[in-house]
DNA sequence: GGCTTGCCTGGAGCGCACTCCAAGGTTTTA
DNA sequence: TAAAACCTTGGAGTGCGCTCCAGGCAAGCC
């Protein structure tokens, strides 16, 4: 038996935001085919069946007919999935992560530690990205000047 | 002639911050090997004569037998080269950029635009981050809690 | 002279993260 | 009930950013 937000997806949210950019996902319903899904995500079926494919989802339901059907853990796993993968985590990392969730409880510092890992990694990239955010200000006023150079001399 | 900093490399530093990674450049010289530049960006000899392919560096002096030798407004960009990739920019948009310095003055107000387009985009960037920070810090303090349950469950 | 080291070239190859295809079954709409 | 829309699969293809290879030239050293 599974004792974990992670694994069931459905306490309350101690695992993934709620979505913000796609669609807003209806309360009250825990049963979405691809499509929806797509809709929610922004990701296309290609990939979430991909995804499927290497593991980097947990089982999803399936219709009697064989079509999927995603619940509302399945959609807050994507959430998180879609958070890593802006920070630029290999998917093969996030692979590992969905096994260790898998594999149960024994993996909880495992799993921490590379949370922790990732954490250390955002903070750094956000760093970097501000350092870059000075040269292009700095770039920025210097075309600034000589925009308005240009334009005096032509004047 | 030109007349700008992106041009000649050698005004003060209206340009690119000095590196900070690498290895630091030395002063006084203007006149850098290949497996220099290696050396002091990081990036391979392979990258670099690729870059070169691609049309996204400017014209690089050889030596009377044909070897490359960069010089410090080359280190300068190469540096710019590196922060914009760290933003994901796209190296065809780099090379865009490249080709508009290259094209001369009248295109400061084009260069001016696809910058201030890049500062939106970093700073969309910056803001996700702290977005999937924000989760981490959740999903850390959650995974600390169960650890901290789970020794006292065995204890 | 021979050996090593460093550099040159065009072009092929690679790893990643999708992305699409072909061929077929299912569900919904008119 | 027929057409249109949607879903399934395994496997092939794509685009990006390198990365490497083969074959060769040039300079320094014993």
């Amino acid at each position: 038996m599974e004792t974990t937000a992670e694994a069931t997806g459905t306490d309350t949210d101690v695992c993934v935001a709620p979505p913000e950019g796609e669609l807003r996902r209806p309360d009250g319903r825990d049963n979405y085919t691809i499509s929806e899904v797509v809709a929610f995500t922004g990701l296309s079926a290609h990939t979430l069946r991909w995804y499927e494919r290497i593991g980097l989802m947990p089982h999803i339901d399936r219709s009697h007919t064989g079509q999927r059907r995603y619940n509302n853990g399945d959609l807050d796993w994507l959430g998180l999935v879609g958070k890593l993968r802006l920070t630029g985590m290999p998917v093969a990392d996030m692979v590992r992560y969905a096994e260790m969730v898998r594999a149960g409880d024994h993996t909880y510092r495992e799993r921490f530690e590379l949370l922790e890992a990732t954490r250390r990694d955002v903070r750094e990239r956000i760093a970097e990205l501000q350092d870059t955010l000075a040269v292009l200000d700095r770039k920025i006023a210097f075309y600034g000047d000589a925009g308005r150079a240009l334009a005096s001399e032509r004047a």
